[in-house]
RNA sequence: GACCCCUUCGUCUAGUGGCCUAGGACUCCAGGUUUUCAUCCUGGCAACACGGGUUCGAGUCCCGUAGGGGUCGCCA
């Protein structure tokens, strides 16, 4: 049996005392229920970070114990949320089903040492359960982000290990599981230091080392409270619905709690590995800023690789069921790549591309259509850009800066009018390169229809 | 209520006794670029919760106060 002290009491850091004693073993211990809340997904995410830059290993374990929820899909779906987010798992997963033997067993064992004892707890009359037995004294750790916990033995109390149902108690599993896997370094959401003292005790109890603790503060909303589905978008697959890129909300979520020290802020994965410590963690709250989200999601949009920002343009494009040809659709997206600020822009940006039934902006119609002279110059415009040779960037922007000058308008008057004309709204890609992309055929119709329907 | 914990701009944070008349980022505002929008550039607004100590010197250390959070299940 190996005394806490051998933990808690050399000076020192911990983490970086073992690194060379044992390898680093991190874990991630979700119940698949088909969503996993942020709060959670971050914590996966600095037990990978850290797991990657003590060179340890990460790996997962699957509390699917609540057979209702615990269904193929939900499991597919939490598997599927760490793959979108990069979170690589080294080894065989782990379900805590398949273990359950092994529980029952070790709370026979404590019955056996006298560590526990069987009780109906509280005379319900539900039968005897088994209760573990604090052992009295006061417990101390050092948590990695926390510092120094103490909690006093009279302020600590026996806990059920295993139900009266036979089935064991999540502080039984979990601590088994961890020992199981070999688990060093607990890292995990605040609402779990209170168990933390309990679950010292049973490593001690069942003669296991006791692994390295720290507890991540809460994510919380404007109110200050815990984050939740009331409060919008607390699944990580809101997230994704939301058109955020798994790369760009894994940065945002590692820096809500985390910086590295300096002054960066983008960072790749190879920078975050790198810079992460646990000391550099945060121990007070954090509210999520969907505005900052945004607009690191938009630093990681930019830097998206073509064909890759295409092949999500294609997928949203189908998602709204919009057909298009591939090849006209391929020059769209070209426009729109550069203002995107997340996958979920792209389709209310290209609507006017793929359809004649766009809407027109009421607004902008008032202000800049209905105004004198713009069925001349609408007319006049239609003129020239059929009597182009070539209906290309080039050509519409000569022309239209020559018409310009020769009838004496000024470019708004001129620019503004035949934006509208042929997408219905003021802003959008430049003009010129949408007018090739549109093609002749349909901004002279565009024009046409401009003209009957408002002026 | 008991026991733990937390407290720097609106938000995320830098800060480990002098480099802090507190830095960065997002947001917001103003100007410029883009004769649209987005981008981009420049500038601006904006914080050490409060009160006592310790010290030559405190955002940084100590003690209180206030506020906030967590936990007190045969949930996880």
């Amino acid at each position: 049996m190996i005394e806490p002290r051998d933990v808690n009491e050399i000076p020192g850091d911990a983490s970086q005392r073992r690194r060379h004693v044992m390898k680093v073993r991190t874990r991630f211990a979700p119940s698949p229920t088909g969503n996993v809340h942020i709060g959670n997904m971050r914590a996966a995410i600095y037990n990978w970070l850290f797991a990657r830059h003590m060179g340890g290993e990460f790996v997962l374990r699957v509390e699917d114990t609540d057979i209702e929820r615990s269904t193929p899909e939900a499991i597919q779906a939490l598997l599927d949320a760490m793959d979108w987010l990069g979170l690589d798992v080294d080894g065989e997963h782990l379900y805590q089903t398949t273990r359950q033997k092994a529980h029952l067993e070790a709370a026979e064992m404590l019955l056996e040492k006298g560590l526990a004892y069987k009780e109906d707890k509280g005379g319900t009359g539900q039968g005897e359960c088994v209760i573990f037995r604090m052992p009295g004294t006061d417990t101390t750790f050092v948590d990695g982000i926390k510092g120094e916990m103490t909690k006093k033995a009279e302020n600590m109390q026996d806990f059920v290990i295993v139900r009266s149902n036979g089935t064991p108690v999540f502080h039984l599993a979990n601590v088994l599981d961890d020992i199981e896997q070999g688990i060093t370094h607990v890292i995990r959401g605040d609402d779990h230091v209170e168990n933390t003292f309990r679950h010292i005790a049973l490593y001690k109890a069942l003669g296991a080392e006791i692994p390295n603790f720290a507890h991540l503060p809460m994510i919380v909303n404007k109110q200050g409270k815990p984050y939740s589905k009331r409060d919008g978008d607390a699944f990580v697959g809101d997230f994704r619905d939301k058109g955020f890129l798994g790369d760009a909300l894994f940065n945002y979520l590692a820096l809500l709690g985390w910086s590295p020290g300096d002054d960066r802020e983008v960072m790749t994965r190879e920078e975050m590995v790198e810079a992460f410590t646990l000391e550099r963690c945060q121990s007070s709250a954090a509210q999520v800023d969907m505005k900052k989200l945004t607009w690191m999601n938009g630093e990681y949009m930019m830097k998206l690789p073509v064909e890759e920002f295409n092949a999500m343009a294609f997928q949203a494009l189908e998602g709204a069921g919009i057909e298009a040809d591939p090849e006209y659709a391929l020059q769209v997206f070209g426009l729109i790549r550069e203002r995107v600020k997340t996958v979920a822009d792209i389709v209310p940006m290209v609507g006017y591309f793929f359809s004649e039934e766009f809407e027109y902006d009421e607004k902008a119609v008032r202000k800049k259509l209905q105004k004198d002279g713009v069925v001349d110059t609408l007319n006049r415009l239609k003129e020239i850009f059929q009597s182009l040779e070539v209906f290309d960037e080039a050509s519409t922007d000569k022309a239209l800066h020559d018409f310009v000058e020769e009838s004496g308008l000024g470019f708004g008057a001129v620019m503004a009018p035949a934006r509208i004309a042929v997408s219905g709204i003021q802003s959008g890609p430049e003009l010129f390169p949408m007018l090739e992309v549109l093609g002749r055929e349909r901004v002279i119709e565009r024009i046409d229809r401009t003209i009957v329907k408002f002026l």
